[in-house]
DNA sequence: GTTCCTGCAAAAGCTTTGCAGAAGA
DNA sequence: TCTTCTGCAAAGCTTTTGCAGGAAC
């Protein structure tokens, strides 16, 4: 499901979704930085390189670019959407304590289960909670010995 | 891990949680009504009973409840929190159509990655999307061929 | 008598909407 | 040219906060 750059503007030029020069930018973002970015990230960066971009654009491309099924969007908190391009099904794991969500590689159809035999699956999701190892190292370090967050 | 009441009310005694009046009535809601309620569904039909009841309180009840390990909060949509007993781990399937919430079961250890060896685990979610049975009949009633939602 | 809870109102965030002007095809 | 995108400001929602009064223990 990894698509190249010119593989994802043919898919929007199929679906008629146009290739602003905002567009790109908030796709090529997503393309290089891995970072399940919120919004507010996506915006502050572009901004420093783009002075004219807006908000509401960016809000704008993320719902197109999800539309056309190049971008999946994250809700582990409901404080804050986190954007990420539409790749292989992967799980992610959200450290409770530096924020940073790492992808893990699962085997989806093992969570499958014969009581949803008559519904019809569109999307699967697994999230993880908990604390990531650089966060346990760090704690460690400063002997704590329980983690409050 | 699901509870009785009074094992639930031994629980938050423990943890110095007060058994307010208006807390365990969000309790025994959650309790009775297994439809992973947002606060809003839970405010207007606690609302009819306790007139004086207001959404402050319930926020802060399920907070706490929260912090006590007695409720999860489940986030599909980032535009909506749901809350329900914190039961025997099991995926939640969300309907796209009409919006109900399904709860499977799923045998979690199942997805653990030995990428995540040095992780902390501390929460497993597992959520689908999808249409579920009902609405598949109704649209199928309705000679639409293709679900547009 | 302390402590914690409650509820109102206001504030804070994030996201969406309306609209005029600009850019894309 | 016609459609679509952009950006500003305002509105809309949900959730949080501050604070005075009240209930619980």
């Amino acid at each position: 499901m990894r698509r190249s750059f010119e593989d994802m503007k043919i898919l929007l030029r199929q679906q008629n979704i146009k290739l602003s020069h905002h567009r790109l930018k908030v796709l090529e973002y997503l393309a290089k930085h891995h970072i399940h970015p919120t919004v507010e990230q996506i915006y502050d960066d572009l901004h420093k390189e783009i002075p004219t971009l807006s908000k509401t654009t960016v809000y704008n491309s993320l719902h197109a670019l999800a539309n056309a099924g190049l971008v999946r969007i994250i809700t582990i908190e409901d404080n804050e959407t986190r954007y990420d391009l539409e790749v292989e099904p992967h799980g992610h794991f959200k450290c409770e304590r530096c924020g940073i969500i790492f992808n893990f590689t699962i085997d989806i159809d093992k969570i499958s289960t014969n009581e949803l035999n008559h519904f019809e699956i569109r999307e699967k999701s697994v999230y993880f909670k908990g604390i990531c190892p650089t966060c346990l190292q760090q704690v460690k370090d400063n002997d704590y010995w329980r983690i409050g967050i």
